[in-house]
DNA sequence: GTCTATATGTCGATAGAC
DNA sequence: GTCTATCGACATATAGAC
């Protein structure tokens, strides 16, 4: 019996990672408002009935598939922070590559500006607010440790530091450079990455 | 009758400026997707009927919107081109200082991530491109020159700085600061532009 | 697969200018 | 009195919810 629900439960859970992936999926490539729940069910493979049964709504969806990239950064970070002799703000340079790249792979589900269904949605989500307050945590120790050693500029208070890390995930800048076609992806994130950190000043400004 | 008609076109222009000013306030406000054009006849003082009078769809009225603010760009930029004695990174500055003054103000209409009727529609629209390549071009000529006094890295191709301050006009960390409440405009807007030339690399790692 | 709500786009009625 | 422009109710399609 134990074992039966525990296939079961694997099953439910292989079903509901196929639609956060889905979701996932569209998010990145329509943003939440073209991305319809029929859309939903024709990219994970099942009926619409089905998604209805597990999540609530839309909003549900997508805060699900946005909860997930979160996990998996917050992963990812305590992958990085087990590291021995790794500054911090190399830390959370590979932090800002992870998230550009999953952006160019198309696995980064953009929020829209300021939806106000999605928005609201996302501030009642307890799980979501946890993990986000996880990652921020995070990268708030980092921040502090590479300002303390002079590798971020001190005068940039830590949050708006934050702030702009966590705006590499929805940099419109990426989507540009990657349908020119001139640049590849690792190119497209370095250069970034660069500007972000280096800012776009030369020689003559330093 | 050349009377009678002028105070026609003026009354005409003065309407259409009421409704595309409604719609550059609700882009900025709630985004393409979630504007409905109820929301812009209302927020203009006119039937909906009235609008599709001048406007074929709510494409149309999205694109008049965009197109009006490069057109405002470029004003502004043509007045600093006229400045004697001014560095062509600090007209850039100033560029990007104005855009994002305006989105404080929400008055910056912004595009979705790549909705896809918007988005063709605004492709097919000649004024708006005709528009968005005249502040390209007069952006691309203080870049290379800029790039030439060493005011701007000289690694970075001049594209990737185009769309690194065209990108300043829908920066979501303005939006988070303003949020908090915590700074005000003028703070906001000089913390961003100082990250985006000066990086948030610290003095360590200069 | 069905239902309901809502959003876009249309059209006939109407009011006001000359 | 005619003509033009505005209004707002209506048709139609589509998307969320179950």
């Amino acid at each position: 019996m134990e074992q039966r629900l525990s296939v079961k439960e694997q099953l439910a859970r292989v079903r509901e990672d196929a639609i956060v992936s889905a979701v996932n999926r569209l998010l990145a490539r329509k943003g939440f408002e073209a991305m319809t729940v029929d859309d939903v069910a024709a990219e994970a493979g099942m009926a619409k009935g089905s998604l209805y049964k597990r999540f609530e709504s839309k909003e549900a969806l997508a805060a699900a598939a946005m909860t997930r990239v979160l996990e998996q950064a917050l992963s990812r970070m305590e992958q990085q922070a087990a590291r021995q002799g790794v500054a911090a703000v190399d830390q959370l340079r590979d932090v800002a590559r992870w998230s550009m790249q999953a952006l160019l792979a198309g696995e980064m589900p953009i929020l829209p500006a300021q939806n106000s269904t999605l928005r609201s949605s996302l501030l009642a989500d307890k799980t979501y607010l946890n993990r986000l307050n996880d990652v921020s945590e995070k990268l708030g120790e980092w921040i502090i440790e590479a300002q303390g050693r002079g590798d971020l500029d001190q005068r940039t208070p830590p949050e708006v530091v934050l702030w702009a890390l966590l705006a590499t995930a929805c940099d419109p800048v990426v989507a540009v450079m990657k349908t020119t076609g001139q640049y590849n992806d690792e190119d497209i994130v370095e250069m970034r990455i660069s500007t972000l950190f280096g800012g776009l000043s030369g020689a003559a400004s330093r």
